[in-house]
RNA sequence: GCACCCAUAGCUCAGCUGGAUAGAGCAACGCACUUCUAAUGCGUAGGUCGAAGGUUCGAAUCCUUCUGGGUGUACCA
C-alpha cells in the first residue's frame, strides 16, 4: 500500500539528514489538503531549520525523487503530501484483483489458533452475559481466520457440581417425570426452572430453621435439601448408576437448548471439553513441577507455588487431601489442548472477574516450562449490566439470550413493515431478513464497544437500527446490491483514461484500502471493535461517493462500467467484514 | 489493606504504538426524495477528555498522586 510511499520518504530522509530511524506516516487530516502526512519535529534537530522549512524541504526533494508525490504543503510541522493521481489508481487496481480483499489465505500447514469461549454451566440457559462472550468468541475466530490463522474453537462445558445436582433435586422432587417434549420448552429452560425451584425451596427451608431458632449459618448449613444435594454430588462423584443418569440425561437436555441458541447465532465447536473428563487431569503436571521446583510442598501436604517476586500472592495448586483446584484443572486442559491439536496459541474469552486468575495460570505455564505460554491472551471483558445494576439470575433479573433474539427479531419485524420493505417477499424470505436484521443490530451493538468496558442494556429502549449500527451496513450492502441487480447486462469495460475520481471515490477507494490493516490490527488485539468501526468507516465513505455520483446515470457507459466496479468490490469488502463480526448481509431489505 | 480494570458531548461510544482545531451515532433544530432503496445524505448546536501535578517542541494518550465506579484478593468454580 503507502510502502511505496514509506520507503520514498525513509530514502528522502536519509539522504537530507542521514536520518535511519523508523518513519511513519499518517492519513491527513480532514480539513487539510493531502492524502498522507509526516510529521517533521523529529528532524529539526538534523536539519537546523524551523518546522515549516523542514516541512519544505523535505516536500520539495520528496517531489523530485518520486513519481507517487503529486504535490504537498506545508503547515508548522507538518507536511502534508498529496498523491498522484496514478498512485490512487493503482491502489484501486491492486484493490480489485485481489483475490478476497481485506483477508489472507489461511496457511492449511501451519498452526492453528485456539479459541475458547461460552464455557456454560448445565444448570441454566444462556443469558446475555454469554451473549457478549459469544459474539466476542466468535468474531474474534473469524478475524484471526481473516488474518490467515486456520481457529479451532473449543468451549469447556462446566458440566458437574453441586449446582447441576441442585436442578436434579428439583426434578425429582416436583418434576413428576416432565421433560422437554411433554413440557414444550426448550431443554436449557426447563432445567434452569428446576434450579431456581430449588433455591425456592431451599429459602423456604432456611426461614423455616431459622424460626425454629436457628441462627442463619447453622440454618443454610442444615437445610435438609442442601444436604440432600450433596449427598447427590457425593453418589454423583462415586459414580452412582441412577444419579449419573439422570445427570447425563438432564444435561443432555441441556445441550439441546444449548445447540439451538448457538446455531440461531451462527455459532459452532470444533471440540466440547467436559469439566466431568478434564477436572482429573494437571495434577500429574503438579507434581511433576514439584518434583523441578516450581511448586513447594507445605508441612499439611498442600501444594503452592510462590508469586510474589512477579508482584503476584502465594496460589494453592493441590489441596492437602491432594485434590485439585479450578487452578489445577486449568494447568491440566491448556496442557492437553496443546497435545490435542496442533496450535500455537489459545485465547480464553472469559469474564474479566478472572483477570488474576488467568495472569497467575499465564506465569504458572510460563514457570513449568511451556514455549506457547507467551501465546496465552485471556480476551478479558466487562460486565453487562441493566439500567438497575447487575444481572441476577436468582432474582429473575438476567436478560435470557433466546428471548432477548425473539424480541431482536420482532423490532426489525416492525421496523422492516413499517418502512414498507417487505413487499414482494414470501414468509419464509421475511423470517430470514428479520433474523438477520435482529440479530445484526444485537451483535454490532455489543461488538462495536471495546471488550473492557463494562456495558449497560437497556431493555426498555429497543436497540438502535439507525445510525451507528449494523442494520445501517446491512442498508449500504443491500442497497448496492440492488443497484447491482440493475445493472446486469451492461457493459463492464472502462479504462482509467475514461474515468474520473472525484473526492467522494478517492475517499472511497483509500477506505477500501485500508481493510488489510484494520484486520491485521484487529486480529494482534484480539479486537472486534477495530473490524466493526472499519465497516461503519466504510459504509459511511460509500454512502458518501453513492449521494454524490450518480452510478447507473453517469455520463459515460465507461464511468457507469468503473463506479459499479467500485459497488461491487465495496459490497464485497462489506460483506467480508461483516461476516468477521458474525453479521449476515442481506441481498435486500 | 493490597492488586487489577474503567472514567471523553445530555445519552451510547471511537480516538492504534504521544502529533494539527478531540471524532461518530442517538436525542434537539434546519435542509435534501418526479433521479440508482431517505434504515440515507448535508448542516446547526453540544467538550475544563474525572481532578491536580510532572515528562515533552507537542499529552485524551506516558508517569505520580487524588476522587469516583467496578472487580479480584477462597483448601469455590
Amino acid at each position: 500500500m503507502a510502502d511505496a510511499l514509506l520507503s520514498a520518504v525513509s530514502t528522502v530522509l536519509n539522504d537530507l539528514y542521514g536520518w535511519d530511524g523508523p518513519v511513519e506516516l499518517q492519513p491527513t487530516r480532514k480539513d487539510f489538503e493531502g492524502d498522507s502526512t509526516l510529521v517533521v519535529f523529529p528532524f529539526l534537530k538534523l536539519s537546523r531549520k524551523s518546522p515549516v522549512d523542514t516541512a519544505r524541504e523535505i516536500g520539495e526533494s520528496l517531489q523530485v525523487a518520486s513519481d507517487l508525490v503529486s504535490s504537498f504543503n506545508a503547515v508548522q510541522g507538518f507536511l502534508n503530501i498529496v498523491l498522484s493521481t496514478d498512485q490512487i489508481q493503482a491502489r484501486f487496481d491492486a484493490i480489485r484483483s485481489a483475490d478476497a480483499w481485506g483477508t489472507t489465505p489461511v496457511d492449511p500447514n501451519a498452526p492453528a489458533a485456539m479459541v475458547e469461549f461460552s464455557s456454560p454451566n448445565t444448570n441454566k440457559p444462556l443469558h446475555l452475559g454469554h451473549v457478549r462472550n459469544i459474539l466476542l468468541g466468535h468474531s474474534v475466530s473469524r478475524i484471526l481466520e481473516a488474518s490467515g490463522r486456520k481457529v479451532v474453537q473449543v468451549q469447556i462445558v462446566n458440566d458437574r457440581g453441586v449446582h447441576i445436582c441442585k436442578s436434579m433435586w428439583a426434578w425429582q422432587q416436583f418434576g413428576g417425570g416432565i421433560t422437554p417434549d411433554s413440557a414444550g420448552k426448550k431443554g436449557d429452560h426447563l432445567v434452569g426452572d428446576f434450579y431456581v425451584r430449588f433455591d425456592q425451596e431451599y429459602r423456604s427451608q432456611v426461614r423455616e430453621l431459622m424460626a425454629q431458632g436457628l441462627d442463619e449459618d447453622a440454618a443454610k448449613a442444615q437445610a435438609p435439601c442442601m444436604l440432600e444435594v450433596q449427598e447427590m454430588l457425593r453418589q454423583w462423584e462415586a459414580g452412582d448408576a441412577e444419579v449419573r443418569n439422570l445427570w447425563a440425561t438432564m444435561n443432555g437436555w441441556v445441550y439441546d437448548g444449548f445447540n439451538q441458541t448457538y446455531s440461531r447465532l451462527g455459532v459452532r465447536f470444533d471440540r466440547n471439553y467436559f469439566e466431568s473428563d478434564t477436572y482429573v487431569l494437571g495434577k500429574q503436571d503438579i507434581e511433576e513441577g514439584l518434583a523441578r521446583g516450581v511448586f513447594y510442598r507445605r508441612d499439611d501436604g498442600s501444594v503452592w507455588i510462590d508469586l510474589r517476586e512477579d508482584g503476584l500472592d502465594e496460589k494453592l495448586v493441590l489441596r492437602r487431601d491432594g485434590t485439585s483446584v479450578y487452578m489445577t484443572q486449568d494447568i491440566g486442559t491448556a496442557i492437553q489442548r496443546f497435545k490435542d491439536f496442533s496450535i500455537d496459541r489459545l485465547t480464553y474469552v472469559v469474564g474479566n472477574e478472572q483477570d488474576y486468575h488467568f495472569k497467575v495460570l499465564f506465569l504458572i505455564l510460563k514457570k513449568l516450562g511451556y514455549a506457547w505460554a507467551d501465546q496465552l491472551f485471556h480476551l478479558s471483558y466487562g460486565m453487562v449490566d441493566l439500567p438497575s445494576g447487575k444481572m441476577k439470575s436468582r432474582e429473575g433479573t438476567v436478560v435470557d439470550a433466546d428471548d432477548l433474539l425473539d424480541e431482536m427479531e420482532s423490532t426489525a419485524r416492525a421496523l422492516s413493515e413499517e418502512l414498507g420493505k417487505t413487499e414482494g417477499l414470501v414468509d419464509a424470505e421475511k423470517a430470514q431478513l428479520y433474523r438477520v436484521l435482529g440479530h445484526g443490530a444485537l451483535k454490532y451493538f455489543i461488538l462495536k464497544v471495546d471488550p473492557r468496558k463494562r456495558m449497560v442494556f437497556n431493555p426498555e429502549e429497543s436497540i438502535d437500527f439507525n445510525g451507528h449500527t449494523g442494520p445501517f451496513i446491512q442498508y449500504s450492502h443491500a442497497r448496492i446490491k440492488s443497484i447491482l441487480r440493475k445493472a446486469e447486462g451492461r457493459s463492464t469495460a472502462w479504462d482509467w483514461s475514461e474515468v474520473v475520481v472525484d473526492e467522494r471515490t478517492k475517499e472511497l477507494i483509500q477506505t477500501l484500502d485500508r481493510f488489510p490493516q484494520a484486520v491485521e490490527q484487529a486480529a494482534r488485539a484480539y479486537s472486534p471493535a477495530v473490524v466493526a468501526q472499519f465497516a461503519y468507516d466504510l459504509a459511511k465513505a460509500f454512502n458518501g461517493f453513492y449521494q454524490a455520483n450518480p452510478i447507473l446515470n453517469a455520463d459515460s457507459e465507461a464511468l457507469v462500467a468503473f463506479r459499479v466496479e467500485l459497488c461491487q468490490t465495496t459490497a464485497a469488502a462489506l460483506r467480508r467484514a461483516l461476516e468477521m463480526l458474525g453479521i449476515e448481509a442481506p441481498e435486500r431489505m
